[in-house]
DNA sequence: CCTTTGGATTGGAGCGCTTCAACACTTTAT
DNA sequence: ATAAAGTGTTGAAGCGCTCCAATCCAAAGG
């Protein structure tokens, strides 16, 4: 900077000034400047920048797992939403580990991020109430309960519950009864689409038939439960899967056992990825508007960063049943 | 800092040393430090730590687009890699669009990242010379050519060329010979493949059936290409499709078409990303290590920022044929 | 007893930028 | 003509940290 600013021949004021566009320099000055730093290839150095400052336009997202099509799409969301507001995004991987999220998050924090989004984040509600002490946070996708200590950080979900009682009443309305979930054990909207599988299980009088199996969030969860359920006496004729992964991994075991879907087993996933949309697996499942989310999270940071809104929000997307070919009327 | 170094009775430069665990501090000062800033809830600011430090640990790596699992696991091991080696990563998502690129990089480069992945990034070889000039870069499955002026940057890739010889010597072993390639467009890799598709056709002799279509990277841009297809006169007996994103469209339109894969047409992929692995799809594709490359491309900017390695490195790995279900004898 | 040695500690300069009060110079009002 | 108000520019302080040279102190050596 220095350099620019002699070989403009002004203080290292002005070059500061005409790099962030201030309207007040003469247009020769102006001219001058852009031109010595252009010969120079002079870059600003933005940790200088963000240290003067004292802020960086840094949204911090934590995410739950990259590799699930769903996180990569609420991150998208996320950051287009930042973009178009000028704030640059970090992100960073949880890889599904609880201990990576904190150190994440350490590191995110300590990056001086202005706000934090938690996509799907598997933190448990301490780490969070410690968290929302430090930074403005914004959780995506995972549900930390209401009303709660919980209070400092917005909340925006889709209702899993809500989901999965769909998904029940569907299969119902097909003439299944016994409809077995398996649930995403610890993850962090496992939580609540048990609870609505429950609760729609009994609203449909078929509380004598509730059954959940341990699986997890991705293909190979699915495996061991397949194979157990197959192997009693009487397996359910529907089953509903946590997420369209376990979904698509249940469904290539059933394959494997030559039980056809519908036919012998209606599947029913959740996400509405791109998976599920693909013909060969036609998967029913459960949408959830991504990239709403991400801007609904972003604008969210935003009130509490620029409006000084203090109170916690929760933003409650419905979710929508999408019936694809996995769903049919149960085996005689 | 300041008030940690008050409350624990030593200097800020004291607490300089703790923090980053100095062995020259007492162990008395180590913990009446450590417990101050405890106790104030001190966070050390990354941004000065830097700025002072001159150097941030941080490599930038700037990805073509993060909805593709392919691209989503090389990040990952990318990732891995660069926490082994006590290195962070910071992502940038180029979704696509050279010019998105380009101030991605900007941004990375402003932030002082001391190394550069680029993974699967569409810029032009111009745009690298300028970057290798900034930063050590090292480009991730995409290929700028050698030899050429780009010799800034290290390459990590697999054999494209190869592993469409490998897709089409298969094909040809089961009896096609009207085999057609959907390509990637514009996409980094896409050039290599269709070469690798034109030798291994005229390897066979079948250099005057060489057909290749635009495609693109996604589903959706399978389609047009598929409804041309089908509707002329003397179909192909086998379809090469670019990567397993657009295969999966591929095989949704012919789905649409009624045409049976692989009895009606054979399919192939590339990539093998864990779509091509579900049993209902079971799409013969081209694996590429997505971990492997990864590491070795955080071990080339590696070589470069700690041993002052300065010709360029490249790595082609060997891709691998991954024979599933959507390929069979040509219909007859 | 005084000097030497070596480890523990500290003051202060400096990293590259922003920002604010102060300054210099025009223009306009009086 | 002079004061007032504006416009453009700059010097210098400060952001939170690191790291070097200097200092301090206690133990060891002479």
């Amino acid at each position: 900077m220095e350099d620019v600013a002699e070989r403009a021949g002004v203080s290292r004021a002005l070059v500061s000034l005409v790099i962030n566009g201030s309207p007040k320099v003469s247009e020769q000055k102006r001219r001058r400047v852009r031109e010595a730093a252009r010969a120079l290839g002079y870059r600003p150095n933005l940790m200088a920048r963000s240290l003067a400052q004292q802020r960086t336009r840094i949204i911090g997202v934590l995410v739950n797992d990259l590799r699930n099509p769903f996180f990569a799409e609420v991150v998208e969301g996320i950051e287009m939403a930042a973009e178009s507001d000028e704030f640059g995004i970090v992100v960073l991987n949880g890889r599904r580990d609880r201990g990576r999220e904190l150190t994440a998050v350490e590191t995110l924090v300590q990056l001086q991020v202005e706000g934090l989004a938690l996509v799907g984040a598997q933190l448990d509600g301490d780490d969070l109430d410690e968290i929302t002490d430090i930074v403005p946070t914004v959780v995506v996708a995972s549900d930390f309960g209401w009303p709660a200590d919980h209070s400092g950080a917005d909340t925006i979900v889709t209702d899993g519950r809500r989901g999965a009682e769909l998904v029940v009443e569907h299969l119902v309305s097909l003439g299944h009864e016994r409809i077995l979930h398996i649930d995403g054990a610890g993850n962090a909207s496992a939580a609540e689409r048990r609870q609505g599988y429950r609760r729609g299980m009994e609203a449909a009088g078929l509380g004598e038939l509730v059954d959940v199996r341990t699986g997890g969030d991705d293909e190979a969860a699915a495996f061991a439960a397949i194979d157990e359920i197959l192997a009693e006496p009487a397996p359910p004729t529907a089953v509903f899967a946590f997420n369209d992964l376990l979904a698509a991994g249940v469904l290539d075991r059933l394959d494997d056992a030559g039980v056809a879907v519908p036919g012998g087993m209606s599947l029913v996933g959740f996400d509405n990825t791109f998976i599920s949309a693909l013909h060969h697996l036609a998967l029913t499942t459960v949408n959830q508007p991504r990239l709403t989310m991400g801007r609904m999270a972003v604008d969210a940071l935003l009130e509490r960063l620029n409006d000084g809104r203090d109170e916690p929000v929760r933003h409650i997307l419905e979710p929508e049943l999408v019936v694809r070919g996995t769903t049919g009327p149960p085996r005689p």
